[in-house]
DNA sequence: CGGTATCCTTTCTGATACTG
DNA sequence: CAGTATCAGAAAGGATACCG
């Protein structure tokens, strides 16, 4: 017999407690570089210079970090040919693909919501330019 | 007639790219405490009180703070009751609402597979305390 | 109640140099 | 090519005190 003890969440975890091992999982989520990095792995097989080009702006250092965080998260897989010089190919697992489309959304959603949020940052800061305290 | 200018990605915006604003608003979404505000805000309208008990651990700071950004960037709406003591309400907007329902399918990923990344982090750690350099 | 302001610590990030 | 190592600056985050 299974042990169902909290159905609002699933198997009792609840990101809302501070405690809860989820909470970590969604800070994790949270890092710059994660969202992007499975989204270019998506459609395939990436090697790391590729990576590299595509996600613009980002350094060595925090693209090795991102995907060794995102490995050993079990959501990427890191294969390593033993060539001269050296071939690494980036993929996603199984479980990295069942978050993969979650994370293309928010993406998604940023792009096209940009000139939403960029004319409410307008209004926001109009307002208070204008009105800096009641006198 | 219409401008069409590249159907790749929305109205042009490309979040890998560097300078790109949606590559903003995407680091925006990514900050540690905006999912778990706007999540909390979805059911309905919630006081700044309410918001700090649901958020175990935020501190005072950090929910203004993350409150003060989804509002400046169209997510969230203030309103204040000028009664004494004051009383503050927040609830999500259109725009909020959009995108409340993919950050919390983010949020319930991370609970749902909480166990499944446990498990990988710790195969990860014992592959690398196992084999700490192939001599 | 719902904040601000300040200080301080930790974490993140980038730049640079070096390596098998 | 695909890293590692180190350092310094920036940014995020937390603790505390105070306010209308």
């Amino acid at each position: 017999m299974e042990t169902i003890p909290d159905l609002r969440s699933y198997g009792g975890a609840d990101a809302y407690l501070r405690n809860c091992a989820s909470r970590e999982v969604l800070d994790f989520l949270s890092s710059k570089w994660v969202c992007l990095t499975i989204g270019a792995l998506r459609p395939g097989t990436m090697r790391f210079s590729e990576l590299r080009r595509r996600l613009d702006g980002i350094t060595q250092k925090m693209l090795t970090q991102s995907l060794r965080d995102c490995e050993r998260n079990g959501l990427v897989l890191r294969t390593v040919y033993p060539t001269v010089p050296p071939r690494v190919e980036y993929r996603l697992t199984d479980l990295g693909q069942s978050l993969a489309g979650l994370t293309d959304a928010i993406r998604i959603w940023s792009e096209s919501h940009m000139s939403d949020i960029q004319v409410a940052q307008g209004e926001y800061d109009e307002r208070a330019a204008r009105a800096p305290e009641p006198v």
